[in-house]
RNA sequence: GUGCCUGUAGCUCAGCUGGAUAGAGCAACGGACUUCUAAUCCGUAGGUCAGGGGUUCGAAUCCCUUCAGGCACGCCA
C-alpha cells in the first residue's frame, strides 16, 4: 500500500514550498501565494531523478527570470534527512533532483514485503463504484465491439480495485422493450416457416435475419415440438423470445467467462418494469417538470435549457423507450444501490447519447460528474494485411467466441488493452498468434518465464530467494540494475494514473517496459555465477521483477506462465 | 448541414491540465549465444508532430481555420 514515488514527490514538493517561503522571508522573492508544485520524473536520465518547472511557472507571477527564481529555491532548500543528494538548475529554469540510490533499495524492500499486494493503493478509500460494460442485447452473439468493451471494462474495474475502490462489475441485460419484441416476432416467423413451410408466413421487414434465429427456432421445436402453433401469437412470441433470450444469455455468460470476465451482477431491464421503478422514475420526472407532452408522446425536457436535443420517453403507443428505462436504471444505481461513482462503457457509436444521459442524471438530482461514460472506438480486424469482416468458416460476423478460439484469451485481452480507448484499434490476427518478438504478449510472458527459470535453477542448486534483511542491496549499482529497479518502483504510480484516467492501456505499455528493462538487465548482468552476495542481491531483484510482472498480468487477467 | 473522435518515423501507437535535443515497439540495416531460456540483447538509420494562421519567454500539446478518415444526428438500442 506504499506509493514510494508519490511520497517522494510530496516530500520534494513540500521542500520547495518551504524554500520559497524562506526566500520570501529573506526578501529574495516578493510575497506571493505559492501554487501547487508539480514534480515529475524527467524522461531524460541526464535530467535527474525528479524535476520541477516551478521556477518557469512563477516567472510571470513574480516578474523575474526563471533562472533567478531557481537559484533562490536551490539556495534555500534544506534536503537534510531525505534521499536527495544533489539539486541543480538546468536548461531554461528546471530544478533537477538527484537522489541517493538508497531510495531504490527501499523500493525493492517494499515490493518484496507487499508481494501480491504490491501496487495496490488507496486513492479510492473504499468508495463504491460500478463499472457497467458489454451489456449487449441478448438477441445474438457477442461481436468485436463487445470484445473490446469487455477487455476495457474488466481492466478498468481491475485497476480501480487496485486503487482502493469497492468495485462492482455489472452487465445490463436489455431483456425488455422494442428489440425483444422484434426478436420474438422474428423467432415466431422462423418457427412457423420451419413447421409449415417457407411461404406460410412473411418474415418481418425489420426482423433479425441471422442464421442463429433459425437455429433457436429449430432447437425449440426439437425440445417442445409444434405446441406453440395452437397458442395465440402474443404468447408464442413471448415463449420463443424467453427461450432464446435465456439461451443467448447463457452463451454470453460462458464466452465472457472464457474471456476471463466474471460479473458481480446481471441486471435485468425487465426488472425495472416489474418493480415499478420505471413508472416511479417517469412520475418523478413529470412531477418535477422535466417532461413535456407532445404529439401524443412524452418527451424529456432537460434541466439545461440550452440547445439540448429532445428525446422521447414514452412513445405515442404507450411503450416506454430505452432511454426511459435507462434513466430508471441509473436512478437505481445511484439512489437505490448507493453507488458513489458509476462508469459506463459505450461504443463510440453511442456518443450522441452521453449528453442526454448526463442531463437525465442531473434531472434526477444527482451530480452528473458522478457518472463517467467511457467511449471506445470500434475495432477493425486484419488478416494478411486485409480487413476481415466475416468468418471464413461460418460466413457470419466474427464473434468473440471465434476470436478466442483463434488467438486465445491472453492475446485478445492484451491487444485490446494496448491502445487508449479513444483511438481506433486495428487488431492484427496474424500478429496475435505469432510466437516471435513481434508479438508483445509473448515478449512479456517470456520475461516472466525466464525469471521463473532462473529462480528454479538456483533453487535446484540450493540457493533460495533471500530475505530482504539478509541481502546487501547496495551491491546493485550497474546501470541496467538501477534502470530496472526504477521501473519496478513506478508501479503504484502507474496504477494511480491509470485509475484517474480510466486508461488501463497504460499498464499494458508499462509491463512491456518492465519486461524490456528486465531483458536488458538479463543480458548485461549474470545472476548465477556472480559473487555470492551480489548473486543474492540480483536474485532478489529478479524476484521483485517477477512479482511486478505477475501482478500486472494478474490484474489484466492475462496468464503469467512459469515455463515457455 | 450540425456535433463528436482521430490525424505524430515505412507500419502500429505513446506523449496532449504548454516546458529541456519529439519517444517506444515492429519492420530495415550492422553486430552479440562454450556460461542463468537468442521467444533475448546491443548499435545504426528513420520525423515539415496532416496544412495554414494565432496566443506565449516557450506549442505535438491551447485557440481559429482548411484538408483527410471514422462515427452520430429515429416515437432503434
Amino acid at each position: 500500500m506504499t506509493n514510494l514515488i508519490e511520497n517522494i514527490k510530496v516530500t520534494i514538493s513540500n521542500l520547495i514550498v518551504q524554500a520559497l517561503s524562506k526566500a520570501m522571508e529573506k526578501g529574495e522573492l516578493p510575497e506571493f501565494q505559492i501554487p501547487d508544485v508539480f514534480i515529475e520524473i524527467p524522461r531524460e536520465k541526464g535530467h535527474g531523478d525528479f524535476s520541477t518547472n516551478i521556477a518557469m511557472q512563477l516567472t510571470k507571477l513574480l516578474r523575474m527570470p526563471p533562472q533567478k527564481i531557481a537559484d533562490s529555491v536551490i539556495n534555500n532548500i534544506n534536503t537534510e534527512g531525505t534521499y536527495i543528494k544533489r539539486v541543480e538548475k538546468a536548461g531554461p529554469g528546471f530544478i533537477n533532483f538527484y537522489l541517493d540510490n538508497q531510495w531504490l533499495y527501499e523500493g525493492l524492500k517494499i515490493i518484496k514485503n507487499e508481494d501480491r499486494d504490491y501496487g495496490r493503493i488507496n486513492i479510492g478509500k473504499g468508495q463504491k463504484v460500478m463499472v457497467e460494460f458489454v451489456s449487449a442485447n441478448p438477441t445474438g452473439p457477442l461481436h468485436m465491439g463487445n470484445a473490446r468493451g469487455g477487455a476495457l471494462g474488466d481492466c478498468i474495474a481491475g485497476v480501480l480495485e487496485a486503487a482502493g475502490y469497492d468495485v462492482t462489475r455489472e452487465f445490463y441485460i436489455n431483456d425488455a422493450g422494442n428489440q425483444i419484441e422484434k426478436f420474438g416476432a422474428s423467432l415466431e416467423a422462423r418457427y412457423i416457416q420451419l413447421l409449415k413451410g417457407e411461404n406460410a408466413v412473411e418474415f418481418p421487414e425489420d426482423g433479425y435475419h441471422g442464421e442463429d434465429i433459425i437455429e433457436h427456432a429449430r432447437a425449440y421445436i426439437a425440445l417442445y415440438g409444434d405446441s406453440l402453433l395452437n397458442e395465440d401469437s402474443q404468447t408464442r412470441r413471448k415463449k420463443l423470445a424467453e427461450y432464446a433470450v435465456q439461451k443467448n444469455i447463457s452463451d454470453i455468460k460462458k464466452v465472457l467467462e472464457d474471456y476471463g470476465i466474471v460479473y458481480d451482477v446481471w441486471f435485468s431491464e425487465k426488472s425495472l418494469y416489474e418493480s415499478g421503478e420505471l413508472e416511479q422514475t417517469l412520475k418523478y420526472l413529470k412531477d418535477n417538470g422535466y417532461t413535456e407532452e407532445k404529439e401524443g408522446a412524452l418527451w424529456f425536457r432537460s434541466p439545461d435549457t440550452e440547445d439540448e436535443k429532445e428525446a422521447v420517453l414514452v412513445r405515442n403507443n404507450g411503450i416506454p423507450t430505452y432511454f426511459a428505462s435507462d434513466i430508471a436504471y441509473h436512478r437505481n444505481k445511484f439512489q437505490k444501490r448507493g453507488f458513489d461513482w458509476v462508469i459506463n462503457l459505450w461504443g463510440a457509436d453511442h456518443h450522441g447519447h452521453v449528453a442526454r444521459m448526463k442531463a437525465a442524471v442531473k434531472a434526477l438530482g444527482i451530480d452528473p460528474d458522478r457518472l463517467d461514460i467511457v467511449l471506445f472506438q470500434l475495432v477493425r480486424l486484419y488478416r494478411n494485411g486485409e480487413i476481415v469482416r466475416m468468418s471464413k468458416r461460418t460466413g457470419k460476423a466474427i464473434s468473440l467466441a471465434d476470436l478466442l478460439e483463434e488467438v486465445g484469451r491472453d492475446a485478445a485481452r492484451f491487444f485490446f488493452n494496448m491502445k487508449a480507448s479513444g483511438s481506433h484499434l486495428d487488431f492484427d490476427l496474424d500478429l496475435a498468434v505469432k510466437q516471435t518478438n513481434e508479438n508483445p504478449v509473448f515478449y512479456v510472458q517470456y520475461a516472466h518465464a525466464r525469471i521463473c527459470s532462473i529462480i528454479r535453477l538456483l533453487e535446484s542448486e540450493g540457493v533460495k530467494v533471500p530475505e530482504v534483511n539478509e541481502t546487501d542491496l547496495t551491491l546493485l549499482k550497474e546501470q541496467e540494475e538501477l534502470d530496472l529497479i526504477k521501473k519496478l518502483v513506478e508501479y503504484p504510480e502507474e496504477i494511480k494514473i491509470s485509475a484517474q484516467t480510466l486508461e488501463p492501456s497504460r499498464l499494458t505499455r508499462y509491463v512491456i517496459d518492465v519486461a524490456s528493462s528486465f531483458h536488458s538487465f538479463y543480458n548485461a548482468c549474470r545472476v548465477k555465477g556472480a559473487e555470492e552476495d551480489l548473486m543474492k542481491a540480483r536474485l532478489l531483484l529478479v524476484d521483485c521483477t517477477r512479482i511486478v510482472i505477475r501482478n500486472v498480468l494478474n490484474l489484466l487477467k492475462i496468464s503469467a506462465p512459469e515455463r515457455m
